[in-house]
DNA sequence: TTGTATGCGTTATCAT
DNA sequence: ATGATAACGCATACAA
């Protein structure tokens, strides 16, 4: 068997009793401080976190919930990992596969095993988790969103400005003069935060009164050749743009693979405006100018709050917080 | 508080002691096993993870240590999550970036965390965290590595034919009249995964007698441009390949990229054979023929070996499997 | 087959 | 400030 504080105590010459409150940052006699101490380093007493998890109910976890194992989600999660493992908190790692059900499932599952803690990549998550979610919350299990507000669900919020972030990327080829610009649309449409982009996007044509044709607008996953015939089209339009806003990874990099399919090169023929920085986007030539969400800086945010509400610091709850996205100008656009 | 195994006792009218059994699979007297069965349903009771885990030092929880977050271990990951989720088992997940210093901690975590197993990507694990496995299983935790063996540590092993996936693909291009076969060679070079794949081509090019250049072998980690340049020299050389085989996921898509700014078109120019089968490689034109790790036949293989040994059944301990891989053949190379 | 009683390692309550 | 003791929810040795 392990070492345990009752064996520390004896050592000690104290109570375990005594031992448990200098584990817990209780005031010690000095005396006695130190001699529990000692014990403690001689014995390599480590606490068991599961007795202490039976009288807290939880066991020092934090679970991360996102909708799908994408680029973009898993590296979220390492990072995660990275800041939790810190602060002594594993992860509970789920996905729910954009299906209601799943959720409510992976929510029960991380419940049953006393997580501290929840971060909900909250993409697709609807109304109809809400009750559930609620349960998080009255059992004091903090629960902190990332990606988008659930309508009707008070908690804290850590999200980019997707309109913001899109008007800025198009608002960027207008300043260079373009005006026949396209959008290559990726993920589910129905999803927030695509409306948010595409949103982003007419903006800032209307905002400088520039006309979007019908066939400038594509949209899909892009992750498998078949969608790539949508990209091809914008260039078969009597009217073909001089620009590309693409607003995720897959749809940057099934832009670049079209273009070169089409033998147009960037930005000499055609300027592009990418989205999401993530390996090997790099190894294309040229450098891609990119809209960047700063993953650190978002489940740092995270992070931070969440540890906060797990302290039972609930000022200024609920809260959300918006975190800004970085252009990242590099050589793939061309004044014109 | 919640439902416990006495709330269930009080209201079947049973001991507590024989709701445990009931949970736990023994054998009770069928009017007693109805009687249990109802509470149970009637109150809702879960039982207490926690407290089970007190009993038995384990809490249902499966650690998970890959080298890097990579699409490869994410994606294998993911899988494992699945799997493990149907046998109510969570992952505890880990990275330890390639250092042993690291790797240790991860595992003494995961220890502290009292895992039920643990599944370890083993690239780049050398003989000084032995003792720290070791100590998994004196403690009966069963370890399974996956990738690798570690030589002088005795478990089971979940692995990949290296060697001869590769013969088989450059094979593959030799059959198809090619004899001047370039290898980009993606990966650290130290690792055992990237001197098998190497060792592969060697020993199908002198299996058939084909003479080698120097300027033929690349290597790198292909995550950024800078390393391009370095299949940019292949073609360079006096006498250039007319296929190359490229050994890892990035090396791949970075061939891909250096092709395409070549302006050499695959199959036409250059035949290819790339490795892994990762979101967005179909994307590209014309579809690859590819190495194929069986991902799903690899996590549960793992999964399979990992819960058979927490079961205590340790017959033909240690196993080691090799899991083959497979070609998708496609488009990507051309009968010379 | 079932019940009683005890312990797993820690924290919290109540004295002192 | 510290010690003794009773929980936390479950599993199990021992009796019956």
């Amino acid at each position: 068997m392990a070492v345990t504080i009752h064996d520390v105590a004896k050592r000690a010459g104290v109570a375990s009793s005594t031992v448990s409150r200098y584990l817990n940052g209780y005031h010690l006699r000095e005396k006695n401080r130190l001699k529990v101490k000692q014990a403690i380093k001689e014995l390599g007493f480590k606490e068991n976190i599961i007795a202490k998890g039976l009288k807290r109910s939880r066991l020092m976890s934090i679970a991360v919930i996102v909708p799908h194992y994408t680029i973009f989600f898993m590296m979220s999660t390492s990072i995660l990992e990275r800041i939790f493992a810190k602060e002594n908190y594993s992860l509970l790692l789920g996905s729910f596969e954009y299906d209601p059900k799943n959720l409510q499932e992976k929510l029960g599952f991380a419940e049953e095993r006393f997580v501290n803690g929840l971060i909900l990549f909250s993409s697709g998550v609807g109304a109809e988790s809400i009750p559930i979610l609620q349960g998080y919350l009255d059992k004091k299990i903090p629960v902190v969103l990332v990606e988008q507000p659930i309508p009707g669900f008070e908690t804290d919020v850590v999200m980019i400005d997707n309109v913001h972030a899109s008007f800025r990327a198009v608002e960027k080829l207008i300043l260079e003069n373009h005006i026949k610009i396209a959008i290559v649309n990726g993920g589910d449409q129905q999803l927030s935060i695509c409306k948010e982009r595409l949103k982003g996007y007419y903006e800032a044509m209307h905002t400088y009164n520039l006309a979007i044709e019908k066939s400038w607008i594509v949209s899909g996953e892009f992750v498998d050749a078949g969608e790539y015939a949508k990209i091809q089209k914008v260039f078969e339009s009597p009217n073909p743009p001089t620009a590309i806003y693409a607003t995720t990874y897959y749809a940057t990099i099934g832009t670049v693979i079209t273009l070169h399919q089409l033998h147009l090169k960037i930005p000499e023929d055609i300027s592009l405006i990418g989205f999401d920085h993530f390996d090997p986007i790099d190894a294309i030539e040229p450098p891609l100018t990119l809209v960047v969400q700063p993953l650190e800086r978002i489940a740092s945010t995270a992070a931070d709050i969440l540890l906060k509400r797990m302290k039972g610091d609930y000022t200024d709850f609920p809260q959300t917080i918006i975190v800004s996205t970085q252009m990242l100008i590099r050589d793939s656009v061309r004044k014109l």
